[in-house]
DNA sequence: CGTGGATTTGAGAGAAATCAAATCATGTGG
DNA sequence: CCACATGATTTGATTTCTCTCAAATCCACG
């Protein structure tokens, strides 16, 4: 089953500290900011290529992933997203989606007007910076990605994006003994890794049997991780997980 | 030879005019910067991974690129910047840059300290807003890019780069009776796209027999731009070009 | 005119795709 | 609570796109 329950100004609160201290005014202000619940079923289309969103979403629980089709009916994953991210801030300015927003497993997201966000960002410059700087920081990880995917060969990619979550996971304290629950089919990894999933499928066999990882019932088991980082050729500098990096 | 003078704060002005009404105090502001020109010969790093800048970098003249290096020395080109873009804006917020920043040929510059950067975001919020959307419009390449990469044959891919470009550089008044100066060498291209530069050799005769565009000399000539993008599955939305999208 | 970068050509190897089908869940409705 | 449908995982055989390795040619430039 899923996980912790936070609410959704902790998760915002806490994310947005891991990057500036905030004063006492800033998070007032954030935990003034209106918004509502819901919850979602996987499969859910929170937002679709060409859609004009006027609000943003905020993740509480579950997962979710952005992701483009391509002309050919064949889907790529541009980033998978867990507890804390909001994911669609970029439709503060800019107004058509070009990609879609879907949840990946049963989730429970926080919906913030757009007006409500534009306006602490006028009044709040630390929040405004902060919140520039989450979409930054996305921007880090589709560059990453774009490595990833162009210059890997298979097994070193899935050990990087797996790498990627753990950092992430574990970030946000969803990562306990080496393990997480983590809902990806293959199919998921295969359209996130520009593979098929008949590929993906002898890349975790090999995987498990060397020892580094193991993704089996929505749960994902390290046994080296560091292996499996030193695989996947993994950095976390681009995560920028760090206030002052 | 290169091409066009424009000044430094002409060049901004029109790029961020591209996206919304400036007001005269706006126009002002952005005059006001401070600023240092400079002459960069080709292959300049300006950024190299690992860096702090403390200024960013708005190009006047000339082409730069963003790449990664991996592990075992191959480079990703990351993307292309044309006259009138500001590559390095993230510098604002993510303090080590995770890439470099290197010019493509002959450029000229113009270093902006981020201290004014900054104060004019704090100073003029249209301003502000126009700056966070580059950054944004930035982040819908790559994503744009992580399709391309995974998703699309050699030749598909190619068609689709070139595409883009050819839009960005008429957006700036660069294209001109079909055809642009531009000096990428098929080692370029073969670094953006994740192919061998053999490959892309093969790849680019294919497109020239087949009549569809011909780059010889460091200039670009499109012979058919419209099957060009159709081969690439070329859809310009995620490019944001225009203001109200 | 020599040197190094850029482009071109050829032959062979390899990683991942494709095609096809079996097996294994899991969840729903009768 | 079983029968059936649907989705996820697994396996095998074959094909293909792109890489690798090598070498020749071209070309700008000092």
């Amino acid at each position: 089953m899923p996980n912790q329950r936070t609410s959704l100004t902790d998760a915002l609160i806490r994310k947005l500290r891991m990057n500036a201290e905030l004063d006492a005014d800033d998070i007032a202000t954030i935990e003034r900011l209106p918004f509502t619940r819901e919850q979602l079923a996987a499969g859910t289309f929170i937002v679709r290529e060409g859609d004009r969103p006027s609000r943003c979403c905020l993740l509480i629980d579950g997962f979710l992933f952005r992701a483009k089709t391509t002309e050919d009916g064949k889907r790529q994953i541009l980033s998978f997203h867990v507890p804390g991210d909001i994911p669609d801030l970029q439709s503060l300015h800019l107004h058509v989606s070009d990609h879609d927003l879907v949840a990946l497993n049963d989730a429970t997201v926080g919906f913030i007007p757009h007006d409500a966000l534009h306006t602490i960002t006028r009044t709040r410059p630390k929040v405004a910076a902060l919140l520039w700087r989450e979409t930054l920081i996305d921007s880090a990880l589709f560059r990453d990605w774009i490595v990833n995917v162009s210059r890997r060969p298979a097994p070193a990619r899935m050990a990087h994006l797996i790498s990627e979550l753990a950092r992430r996971l574990d970030a946000v304290g969803l990562m306990k003994d080496d393990q997480a629950y983590l809902p990806l089919t293959q199919v998921h990894l295969a359209d996130a890794l520009g593979l098929t999933s008949v590929h993906v499928n002898r890349v975790l066999q090999e995987l498990r049997k060397d020892g580094m990882m193991d993704l089996k019932d929505r749960v994902l088991r390290f046994s080296d991780a560091q292996r499996l980082e030193e695989l996947g050729a993994f950095d976390p500098l681009y995560l920028h997980q760090h206030p002052k990096l």
